[in-house]
DNA sequence: AATCCTTGCAACCGCCTCCGC
DNA sequence: GGCGGAGGCGGTTGCAAGGAT
């Protein structure tokens, strides 16, 4: 039996998002929250599909997200969780608040990768590259770390060698050492992840909060008069809307959409 | 100044998993 | 237990911007 695709795509529209499509997206859930994905192009007036709704909210419209690059401190924290789980980047961006899969698997691709193969680090493996070379039984080993993305159990039977790429960071000219450090507890000297506590914290399950508002606000606010809302604090996440300031530096500024969302505008202008 | 190359990131695609029926 | 729909995930692609030549 053929998979029936996610959506028609004739008539779905692609690419880049417009502002005018962010402001109907945003309007939407905030109106209505997200219980359906699929449902919610329609209702909000997209010619998209849910998927991709999905994706451009959660990467990139979500009142939460931190812009801008990785500090050093969360680049070591992904470099730490990439050698306990892989790429399980959604694994790794629920270690990381406001940090979204995509945009880690992307900064990992981008920038980790290299430094650490500057480092001489295998970012595969987090081994040392020559070690891997000249160690078949070893590698054989990481490629299970490697590979470990569908299996639980492969994770948590990773080699400690896995250790090596964040103890060369933390060794190395990091100016965030400290800060690290009081992340990655145990640091060089762990040879047990069971005795780790980041490594506790690392494979705990993530207990839903439920306290996102986007997900918990289903108050009726008028599309309409939400323009109208003045200073802003009446948001659901008032406070964590700064980047929303930043529109005009996407190119955005102009459009409808600082009409109705620029509220910190005009509050601290 | 023009062209080419590299980099960074948003977005898409297809598969997997979960859950309700 | 099987099936199908929906959401989630990770890999990959395409393109724009910046840098190098």
């Amino acid at each position: 039996m053929g998979r029936q695709p996610c959506c028609d795509k004739l008539g779905v529209k692609r690419g880049p998002w417009t502002a005018e499509e962010d402001r109907k997206l945003i309007n939407f859930i905030l109106s209505n929250g997200h219980c359906c994905w699929r449902a919610v192009p329609k209702l909000a007036g997209l010619l998209r599909c849910g998927k991709s709704c999905r994706l451009r909210w959660t990467n990139y419209l979500r009142p939460d997200l931190k812009r801008g690059l990785l500090t050093d401190a969360e680049e070591q924290v992904v470099v730490d969780l990439h050698a306990k789980l892989g790429n399980r980047w959604s694994k790794i961006a629920a270690k990381l608040p406001g940090r979204t899969d995509n945009e880690i698997k992307n900064h990992w691709n981008t920038h980790i990768k290299k430094k650490l193969i500057k480092m001489g680090i295998d970012p595969v493996t987090h081994e040392p590259l020559d070690r891997k070379t000249s160690s078949p039984a070893t590698t054989s080993q990481s490629v299970v770390t490697a590979d470990s993305t569908k299996s639980d159990e492969a994770t948590k039977q990773q080699s400690p060698q896995s250790d090596v790429a964040r103890d060369v960071l933390l060794d190395g000219s990091s100016p965030m050492e400290s800060s690290t450090n009081t992340v990655s507890t145990g640091g060089s000297s762990s040879s047990s992840h069971d005795q780790d506590p980041l490594v506790k914290w690392l494979l705990e399950e993530d207990p839903p909060t439920g306290d996102e508002p986007w997900l918990n606000f289903t108050g009726s606010v008028d599309v309409d008069e939400f323009s109208s809302i003045a200073d802003g604090s009446e948001l659901p996440w008032y406070g964590a809307t700064d980047w929303l300031l930043d529109y005009q530096d996407f190119g955005l500024g102009d459009s409808s959409l600082v009409d109705g969302y620029m509220i910190n505008s005009s509050n601290g202008a």
